[in-house]
RNA sequence: CGCGGAGUGGAGCAGUGGUAGCUCGUCGGGCUCAUAACCCGAAGGUCGUAGGUUCGAGUCCUACCUCCGCAA
């Protein structure tokens, strides 16, 4: 078939690359703008960008896809369908009726929970012990069509946000040729979503990535799990920014120093475990951590430095 | 030209003008029932690059390279 190919971040490289390397013809690819940003404010091209100039194939990108413009250029490529993957933008329905057969959206999550924008993140923030990848048909509605074909992902207790992103990532390519496949030969079976069980995962605010230890241990866990590599999570040690890039719950019933300590004071300093902090409820042993200015260290390193000490407050950006 | 931090033996750091250090790791030896614990010893650095100031520069000045955080 040949395709429209609608993706700007990195969980929709694996699909344009399947794409890419099966028998259909990718005749455009569509992404965002690129952007200024990050320091010196240097000019970004989109994961996708970067990609497609690899493959050799032909981008378009517009500040608005539903603009006359982008309409009548979609319209002249005459394409069998569209797939679109975390694109970035909602396409009316004008857009969405442009292809043969009804554009699909390759999506990160066991549909119809975690609609929307970050549900990589929120499932791994939730401590969720199951997600999966979901391709559907395309409506006006964000991410309410009908499913045409799921599979589930088991998320392992170590996985961050990077590795579950790789493994959904491949996941969708694959599950987008058979997807494809199914439409191709007539034989797609779609079932409508049950909107009672929708569930929304709102787009990762920047502050988000400021912890806050007045929480339960296995939350703050979940949270830098579902933050790092892309964000580092952040808490302030003698007034400089420390990011907290791998954490474990402690295990431990806790004794009497304990329950007198202050959350976010720096408990023990341990060559095995790592460096164990209070929480509101329960403590964590911090494993990897990247001080102001630094690369990703152990925590072995960071004790050895002498950058830290039992009995140091680690707080909240609120706090300091 | 948005703001800022950092580049010193394998790793983390100290060292603001005068013979390159500390901790960890590594290697060898010892102690121990045993150890990621302890003791003794060894190897390993032209201090990011290029200029400049100086009797003398890791340390001051200039340019450049690389890495990182914030903010957008």
């Amino acid at each position: 078939m040949t395709i429209v190919f609608f993706g700007t971040s990195e969980f929709a490289v694996e699909s344009l690359i399947a794409l890419n390397n099966s028998q259909h013809q990718v005749l455009c690819v569509v992404t965002q703008p690129d952007s200024r940003r990050d320091r010196g404010h240097k000019v970004h091209f989109t994961p996708i960008k970067e990609k497609a100039l690899d493959l050799g194939l032909t981008i378009y990108q517009t500040d608005n896809i539903n603009s006359l413009q982008s309409i009548d250029y979609l319209n002249s490529l005459k394409a069998d369908i569209f797939v679109v993957v975390s694109y970035g933008a909602l396409l009316n329905k004008e857009v969405l009726s442009i292809s043969k057969y009804k554009p699909i959206n390759v999506h990160p999550s066991l549909l119809p929970k975690y609609r929307g924008a970050a549900p990589i993140q929120r499932t791994l923030m939730n401590g969720e012990k199951i997600t999966g990848v979901t391709i559907m048909e395309m409506v006006e509605k964000l991410d309410a069509g009908d499913i045409i074909i799921q599979s589930e992902i088991e998320i392992k207790s170590d996985w961050n946000y990077g590795i579950l992103s790789v493994e959904m990532s491949k996941e969708g390519g694959k599950l987008l040729l058979d997807a494809l496949k199914l439409i191709e030969q007539g034989q797609d079976k779609r079932v409508p979503q049950d909107d009672a069980m929708h569930s929304y995962a709102r787009k990762i605010k920047n502050n988000e990535k400021y912890l806050n230890l007045h929480q339960d241990a296995i939350k703050i866990v979940n949270t830098i799990r579902g933050l790092t590599p892309k964000i580092t999570p952040l808490l302030i040690l003698n007034n400089q920014l420390l990011g907290i890039v791998e954490a474990e719950v402690a295990f431990f019933s806790g004794n009497e120093d304990f329950e007198n300590s202050m959350v976010g004071e720096v408990l023990s300093l341990d060559k095995k475990n790592g460096i164990l902090v209070k929480c509101a409820n329960g403590a964590i042993w911090i494993k990897k951590l990247k001080p102001e200015g630094k690369k990703t260290m152990c925590y072995k390193d960071f004790i050895n430095g002498k950058k830290i000490q039992v009995g140091d407050i680690l707080k909240n950006k609120e706090e300091n």
